[in-house]
DNA sequence: CGTTACTTTGAATATAGTCAAGCAGTGTGG
DNA sequence: CCACACTGCTTGACTATATTCAAAGTAACG
């Protein structure tokens, strides 16, 4: 089985030829990075899963690769995106330790998508093969794999309720929000850390004109809210962040508390609501 | 086993007592409704789903319900939504015939979104005890079920795109091409049907206010485009609709023909491609 | 027939996009 | 080491698009 994965394997995987402490992992760990239970009713524990080294800026897959492997990032930060009908790119997430990248692909069995990588990354490669032998062999796997499935369906229409009912404000709000509960999920600050990615990938990602994400930064830091050196964010008040989210909505906010309804124009729409809510010391 | 599927149903189903040729369906009937091929490894087919009429109206599971059941649409039509921070509803799609109502409960194992009939519906009862045993019994299904799931993201990720990239009569332009492309794949009219959801409906799938639904309806016929009679549709030219998709989003446009680009705000900015394009005759 | 809900239309306004220019870091080669 | 170009980012001015508010029209319903 072993050299059959090697085989499967696309030819760029095979110049990294990078020496790791653990160039294979095994169901245990696998399950542990993507946060399910091992299943118990799996006895032999003999599968064990290649480890492949990227350096920044290569590509893991592209649109259309036949379906082979899902990928199951290690460390690292990446970019998956699509292309519309016009060739214009789409950025779909920003994938980092412990998410699996390509579940969109079984549906025609080919990649819907390409992922890049954004800095260096070590990504575990899931045969959809095994993947589906462990389902066989063990029930609870494969009701944890439905789980993972139905999770990325809720997250992605997570994103469309943020696409279709925030305002640009509240959309980079909650995605400097968004970042900070994940590096917080790995064990980093959720107040201070370093973009990953572009200003261009992050306006692409919201929807918005890359312009319009350099305003609102710039606001932001204007009403000490955040602090914006290049990539690195300081995020100062997070329920300022926070409060956005639910009331920044262009639609709905009428009615709501009459915080940013009727502010002078002359100064930033914001004021208002900054004022209300305490700066909280940086920590 | 039947027992057991009777008891978990909801009270409210039992209400409709409806007398119906067909209460129950067979693992054959549920795979063809799917669109998947029949599990040729599945010997025992006496495994049986339950029908459910219901109203125009009625509620087929709320926010928040317990997961036992996916709903698989045999007739009718339905609105699924769910309710975001500020508890207003976001639609999130209108099942018809042949699709799967559920899938993101899988997760949390609890609804994430709730379901409304918009006219008189047939919906088949799959316990999701029932499908992880067909699962487990059968490899094919089981990567069925991985496909329809995957299929769900591959959709909604198109929704995510449309929601990001394109303008407001764009979207409504599509809007209309996908709808009659659904009416057709269930045998109707492509070009004449009536919609079932109100203004308000679509508006809040498509993220737009009612009153620019409203107005590009009016718009497009006007235009000689479509025809709109309260909510019955006839769509005379879907090139054009189908061209919206391509050249009106709002960023990407300029450098792209140079249609629509410069037109004398006076006149419909539809004309210059309108005029490019024969206006089709109805069917 | 009047009430209600849904829809259409117009006018004013707000939000975000486009265009254009300039700035700031980075890297290259002389 | 500095000039240079290059890329990514910021800012301002203007414009386009879509929302909000307001009002009136239309169909459905008791």
């Amino acid at each position: 089985m072993l050299p059959a994965i090697a085989q499967t394997i696309r030819p760029a995987f095979r110049h990294n030829d990078h020496r790791s402490k653990e160039l294979w992992s095994s169901v245990q760990e696998v399950c542990d990075l993507l946060h399910i239970s091992r299943p118990q009713d799996l006895d032999e524990d003999n599968c064990r899963f290649q480890h492949v080294r990227f350096k920044a800026g290569q590509t893991v897959h592209l649109n259309n690769d036949p379906l082979e492997n899902l990928f199951l990032v290690n460390c690292g930060f990446l970019k998956s995106s699509m292309t519309d009908d016009l060739d214009k790119e789409l950025v779909l997430s920003f994938p980092m330790k412990g998410d699996l990248i390509g579940v969109d692909s079984i549906h025609r069995q080919h990649h819907q998508s390409q992922t890049m990588t954004l800095s260096d990354c070590d990504i575990i490669l899931l045969p959809y093969s095994s993947l589906q032998e462990l389902c066989q062999k063990s029930e609870q796997f494969g009701h944890a794999i439905l789980q993972i499935m139905s999770r990325e369906i809720v997250r992605e229409r997570y994103m469309l309720g943020v696409q279709r009912s925030l305002s640009a404000e509240a959309k980079v709000g909650r995605f400097l929000c968004m970042m900070g509960e994940r590096y917080a999920q790995l064990g980093y600050s959720s107040r201070r850390f370093n973009l990953r990615m572009s200003r261009n990938e992050i306006a692409n990602y919201l929807g918005v004109a890359i312009e319009t994400v350099s305003r609102i930064l710039s606001e932001f830091h204007r009403l000490g809210v955040i602090t914006v050196n290049q990539r690195e964010i300081v995020i100062i008040d997070p329920v300022f962040l926070s409060d956005l989210l639910k009331f920044s909505s262009t639609k709905e906010r009428a009615g709501d508390k009459n915080v940013q309804k009727g502010q002078p124009r002359t100064t930033s729409k914001f004021v208002g609501t900054a004022h209300q809510q305490p700066v909280m010391a940086l920590a």
